[in-house]
DNA sequence: AATACTGTTACGGT
DNA sequence: AACCGTAACAGTAT
């Protein structure tokens, strides 16, 4: 369950570490996820050298010298791994060695993780790109009236905000995630917009301080709010949580409810 | 041993 | 029609 922060440092290292190195050879599983058949895939990124790995919406991209691009989507389980000579991991998804015997793994116990040959970008605004601002936020908000977390969920708008970082963003802007996307206040908005590019750098300064060569997992234990150890939030409200739809959503009296 | 947890999508209802 | 909520998917951890 890799959000925002987790993946733009997963893709960081894995620039470091990857780019510039040819692909010798790609191996998917028989329940791979996949755009395109197999076969289609494997020729299009074998001997190709990685260019780039980054980062759009919750998907890890990697860039090929011929043009092409794959991308990697996790979902609730997918897990990466480097290796260096040979590994005997569980319910691989993709397998993709390098020419000098380094090679990237994904796993996923679930087999729901996705990989796509050159996918259509149909992903949401990025949260730190400069497109996110408050005319975007003003706009959108206001064609809908749908609570405002599950604006921020909805990755057609917003590429790769969770369930966690929503609650942890509308808890630093100070606005309820019950509140209607269409009521809420010019000012309120501003201070959205400023939480969700201090919340999700923050996160990725303390992720990568924490664990600093990160491919994956989650560091989580410095949420403020959506971390089921705090009873209190920073300020010294009582944490509160409802289920909605089967997830959490964390919140304290702190947030103004604009209904 | 039962339950919580996680992202996305499909689907039935409003 | 556009939107809503929920189930399903699977396994691990508590």
């Amino acid at each position: 369950m890799p959000e925002l922060p987790d993946l733009q440092v997963f893709s960081k290292n894995l620039h470091k570490k990857l780019s510039g190195k040819k692909v010798e050879k790609l191996t998917t599983s028989s329940t791979a996820k996949l755009n395109v058949p197999a076969k289609t895939l494997k020729e299009s990124i074998e001997g190709q050298v990685l260019d780039k790995v980054h980062r759009v919406g919750k998907r890890l991209y990697f860039d090929f010298n011929n043009g092409n691009v794959m991308a990697w989507h996790l979902l609730l389980k997918g897990e990466l791994f480097l290796y260096d000579k040979t590994h005997a991991y569980d319910r691989i998804v993709i397998d993709m060695l390098f020419a000098n015997g380094t090679g990237l793994v994904m796993k996923d116990v679930t087999t729901w993780a996705k990989v796509e040959l050159n996918p259509s970008d149909s992903d949401g605004v990025d949260p730190l790109s400069k497109e996110m601002n408050f005319n975007f936020l003003k706009e959108n908000l206001g064609k809908t009236k749908t609570a405002i977390k599950k604006f921020l969920l909805d990755q057609d708008k917003i590429g790769g905000i969770g369930n966690a970082y929503a609650d942890e963003i509308l808890w630093h802007a100070g606005i309820s995630p019950f509140s209607l996307s269409n009521k809420i206040p010019d000012e309120k908005i501003k201070a959205l917009d400023k939480a969700i590019k201090t919340t999700l750098q923050n996160a990725e300064k303390k992720i990568i301080s924490a664990n600093p060569d990160i491919i994956t997992g989650e560091v989580r234990d410095f949420l403020v709010v959506h971390n089921h150890k705090k009873k209190l939030s920073p300020g010294g409200a009582a944490i509160q949580f409802v289920v909605v739809g089967g997830r959490k959503t964390y919140f304290t009296e702190e947030q103004e409810l604009y209904k």
